[in-house]
DNA sequence: GTCAGTACACTGGTCTGACCAGTAGCCTGC
DNA sequence: GCAGGCTACTGGTCAGACCAGTGTACTGAC
């Protein structure tokens, strides 16, 4: 016979995972409130700062909100990537994940991100590609960062394309963070121009090979530029790291 | 000239702030101790229950653990991907993210990490695998707990082989997840004995091929076999997310 | 009748002060 | 030298208070 260790549980974890299997079992949607806070201290039969320090760990679950002054009480709210996000970029922020380890996993979401695309696309999403691609044409004689903001906007219509949320995210947290860690380097470059224009007439490229239904060939496209772009700033002891992924 | 909308900023969230910034900039590492609620809330000039909260919220994100009674004071946690699986699971549990989306980029991790794993691998790594696929082929006798762990941890050497640890982590969650998702069917299949069989094979096949460093074989090898696992629990309409990354 | 303006009851955010059970380390007394 | 208790702390919880802000219901003027 084994016997279990037990950890002592405190009283608004308790809170917590009731209102939390509420939440989950469907018995409180999104939009709906919850009772105020001296209410539910009545209706768990605890203080009111242990009801307050449950719902902070519940809003910071981004599984509700509460606005001072408002006679309805805190909102549920939908399930949202937001918590996601904000989880991954502090692991992806952490000490052991390099440039080169976030390059590494860029390239192979984005290269799937591509892959996909090419193969669900529809007209509509033809037509957002060509219109992020228009305003990144334009972007070019507007400054960098318009430019910049074309291109994420870019980025996001392909990732959105795949469908797959979980993708999206991903691809958007580790193009964050890596864009972090190079900005100061990216800011000093001189022929900005210039890189623009090869930015651009890649995307188009990979505009093409999308609109052939051509998975693999964007998906390497989409590698292949950003090995090109980035690989520069990677110790080079540590590009054959990301060559790999050129292969496939 | 266009103003920014502003949102009230709570005490607590600056508390917050303060306190991760010291974590993520590296002047807190893990182990290290803050000093106690009391000393906390003199240093940031608020009360002991906003300090409290800012704590609540902090251990929610798993960077911090506090102990009642420790005169040593909360503790500074290493980033653990915890955080990350428990807001993954969340958002897997509602409606937006589904098995599909799931096993999709189960499939896009899985493949990278084994074609990673197919031309990084050191001959010490190989010896690990082999002595992972001894303990599945003995778990089989040993009832499917057992095959089921040396699966994981087979897993789990391919993906330390690639050296990411981004990759890693996801890869762990993502598989967590799937598993939790159908574990109940998991349970009732009837040819127990002759999954895990099959499943042993595959492996044997997969290690062939990182064993002669061929990345886009293992790659796709893994991609086949994952498909081959689930999509039959998958709904058929969706089937077709799956099949282009079988293509590449 | 409509509608602006106000009063009120209530919300969440914060602080103070208190008590408890538990811990770690010191400090006895042997 | 060491076992055992003492003590000064810790975090967990509660009670009560105040404040700025909100939504609503009521009031008044038109």
């Amino acid at each position: 016979m084994r016997f279990e260790p037990v950890a002592p549980v405190r009283a608004y974890e308790r809170v917590v995972e009731q209102i939390e299997q509420a939440v989950v079992s469907g018995a409180l949607k999104p939009g709906e409130r919850l009772p105020s806070e001296r209410e539910l201290m009545t209706q768990f039969g605890v203080g009111r700062s242990t009801v307050r320090e449950a719902l902070r760990v519940l809003q910071a679950a981004e599984m509700i909100r509460s606005r001072p002054g408002d006679p309805r009480g805190p909102e549920v709210l939908a399930a949202s990537p937001v918590a996601l996000h904000r989880s991954m970029h502090r692991l992806a922020r952490a000490d052991h994940v390099g440039l080169a380890e976030l390059l590494q996993f860029r390239m192979i979401l984005d290269g799937s991100a591509h892959l996909l695309a090419a193969e669900l696309r529809t007209a509509d999403d033809l037509a957002g590609l060509d219109t992020a691609l228009e305003a990144m044409r334009e972007g070019v004689s507007h400054g960098y960062a318009e430019f910049s903001r074309a291109d994420v906007a870019f980025h996001e219509v392909i990732a959105r394309i795949s469908r797959n949320p979980l993708l999206v995210v991903s691809e958007e947290v580790v193009r964050g963070v890596v864009l972090e860690l190079i900005e100061d380097k990216l800011e000093h470059a001189s022929n900005r121009t210039s890189l623009m224009r090869a930015w651009l007439s890649h995307h188009a490229e990979v505009l093409d090979a999308i609109r052939s239904a051509d998975g693999t060939g964007a998906a390497h496209l989409a590698k292949q530029a950003l090995y090109d772009n980035y690989a520069e700033h990677v110790p080079a002891g540590q590009r054959p790291l990301l060559t790999p992924l050129l292969r496939s």
